[in-house]
RNA sequence: AGCCGGAUUGUGUAAGGGUAGCACGACAGACUCUGACUCUGUUUGUGAGGGUUCGAAUCCUUCUCCGGCUGCCA
């Protein structure tokens, strides 16, 4: 699955930690580095996630070592086996692969059972029965330590308790089995943390078998011990969970001791990227579903024409620190503008086409022109395009009055080339009775077919993009710009809907391209020349309407004026 | 407040006692059959003070600011 081999991923601290262990032998040694990537299947993945899929994968293929692909299903409220796959294939189209190394953490529930099993007879566990709303009365705070009345009830009752949860004996928050660590820690994960709770609901793979479930601080070290996981990489907010997983690692009688390593998850501005706030999104219906190309969804920005090349390098260069830090949304534009200059395949296109016609060239005559596909891929051959009298031109490449500096069509303006085609000169335009332009007049040089005056004068004015009126298909084209105005993804307190961007997506429904773009010749990605990348949208085209979603527009550096 | 973590230019990230570099962005120019690409140049940076040292982003110290944590979520 993965493509073209891809170099290694550069060094990082995780790595200068990771070396340190290889060099103190101990533990990890002997050890291939072996890391996971865990997500929770309740949801679609997102940027977000890419950046730590990278660092997983990149981590363990650094070291010659595999990741593990792993579901961490011990919470049925929310999971569903609709997002299991999702998953599966957004890194699959990422451009990475777990072999058969593909884990449900609820496979493991027997086995953590039996370790909890381990705790209570250690002394390390025991059942409580606090109310949710008593526990969180006796959690104490800063200050003050908190109280567990049931922390020393004898070990044959929390063995009989915890058989009798397990048994589905009683409802939902009757009973938790509790770790016995710490009550005055100033680590609230250590005051006696529970470990496994009643919940009786249907799990999406274990279907009723389970009444109690573990929970992640308890569940999540042992699934990377039982794995074989030597480096637990997560995100930074794990860590005040460290204590725990060491403590949980160090007590249950596991055959590996893996360690947990935080780094800062991605950060972008102008995007939210909170599972619970992109649920809103489409659930609320300000987006057409988790695969909206304006979401930041692997589905959504595969769909706006992202390329997983371009995913990858932009998480690879934006490097792994433990510094929270946000970074440009612009800096993923380039990085997809940078893939695809290499690979999209050059076509004409007007989006806002306004009527050209040469005044001198033959009414009824027709005739054809090879351009290459790709300047910057000879290999990628040419396409023959056809020309007549009458054309369809970009409606900002004219001006009945020129601005400084503009080198496109004007009357008596510069003679501008017909990108392929000929040498032409703008004499005249029309305008409706609203004054607004109809159709621009030109005269052509029948001397500079393919582009090239005969005497080699020098052109002044731009090249211009065109399409034959008389072969034009018709498509409709879908312009996005960020969802969010403003967005700091983690501005509890102020509303993100606030920040919505009303003018987020613009569909231009007038736009012509050239022919041949429809149906399986399409390539996936494609430059629609001075208007920027662009890719077919298959889930809303149909034989008689392209749909087209641009991926990212081109840099256009004209200001006129300056 | 208690615990944990962080701070290098507009943004992200290197430099682990020895010239603060790279990338993105922005700006200026060159080139161009895409005003794209490419190329060149520019761009107010080590949070603050003190200390060790010939020499500190780096080591010590005090302070400041920012983030995370008080689910039977992950």
């Amino acid at each position: 699955m993965p493509e073209a081999p891809r170099p290694t991923m550069t060094q990082n601290f995780i790595h200068d930690f990771i070396d340190e262990d290889i060099a103190q032998g101990g533990q990890f040694e002997g050890m291939a580095v072996h890391t996971r990537f865990p997500p929770e299947p309740n949801g679609y993945l997102h940027i977000g996630h890419a950046k730590a899929i990278f660092v997983d994968f990149g981590t363990a293929e650094k070291y010659g070592g595999l990741c593990n692909l792993r579901m961490d299903d011990t919470n049925p409220t929310k999971e569903d086996v609709e997002y299991v796959e999702a998953i599966q294939e957004d890194i699959h189209w990422l451009g990475y692969d777990w072999g058969d190394r593909f884990f449900f953490a609820s496979d493991y529930f027997e086995q953590m059972y039996q370790f909890a099993v381990e705790l209570i007879k250690k002394g390390l566990a025991y059942v409580c029965e606090l109310t949710p709303e008593q526990f969180r009365e006796y959690r104490g705070d800063v200050s003050t330590p908190a109280r567990s009345p049931w922390r020393d009830r004898p070990t044959e009752e929390s063995l009989d308790l915890f058989a009798r949860m397990r048994a589905g004996e009683f409802p939902n928050g009757a009973y938790t089995l509790r770790a016995k660590i710490d009550l005055a820690s100033g680590n609230f994960n250590m005051r006696d943390p529970v470990i496994y709770r009643i919940n009786h609901m249907h799990h999406h793979r274990q279907g009723d078998k389970w009444c109690i479930y573990p929970m992640y601080d308890f569940a999540h070290p042992l699934e990377d011990a039982l794995e074989g996981i030597t480096h637990s990489l997560c995100s930074l907010e794990f860590e005040d969970h460290r204590p725990l997983y060491d403590w949980v690692i160090q007590h249950c009688s596991v055959p590996a001791g893996p360690r947990q390593i935080e780094f800062a998850r991605l950060g972008i501005d102008h995007t939210v990227m909170s599972k619970r706030k992109l649920r809103q999104l489409v659930e609320e219906g300000r987006v057409s579903g988790w695969d909206d190309p304006r979401m930041p969804t692997l589905c959504g920005l595969r769909r706006r024409g992202y390329t997983p090349a371009a995913i990858r390098s932009f998480s690879e260069r934006n490097g792994v620190s433990k510094a929270s830090s946000t970074v440009e949304y612009a800096f993923l534009e380039h990085c997809l503008r940078e893939d695809l200059n290499e690979s999209a395949r050059r076509v004409m296109a007007v989006l806002r086409p306004v009527k050209l016609v040469i005044t001198n060239y033959p009414a009824g005559r027709s005739e054809t022109f090879t351009v290459e596909n790709n300047p910057n891929r000879p290999e990628d051959g040419t396409r023959a395009i056809s020309f007549s009298r009458e054309l369809w031109v970009e409606a900002e490449d004219f001006l009945p009055e020129p601005v400084p500096k503009y080198k496109r069509l004007f009357p008596g303006g510069p003679e501008c080339r017909l990108k392929g085609a000929y040498l032409i000169k703008c004499v005249g335009y029309e305008t409706d009775d609203a004054g607004n332009v109809i159709a621009i007049a030109a005269e052509y040089d029948p001397d500079s077919r393919g582009g090239d005056p005969a005497d080699g004068r020098k052109v002044k004015g731009a090249t211009l993009h065109w399409v034959d009126a008389a072969t034009a298909v018709d498509a409709e084209v879908r312009l996005y710009d960020n969802l969010f105005l403003d967005a700091d993804p983690d501005a509890g307190d102020k509303n993100f809907l606030d920040c919505l961007n009303p003018n987020s997506l613009e569909v231009l429904t007038g736009a012509k391209a050239e022919a041949g773009l429809a149906g399986a010749e399409a390539p996936a990605a494609f430059q629609f020349m001075r208007q920027g990348y662009f890719c077919v949208d298959s889930k809303d085209s149909r034989p008689d309407k392209l749909v087209f979603n641009r991926s990212v527009s081109l840099k256009d550096s004209f200001k006129p004026g300056k």
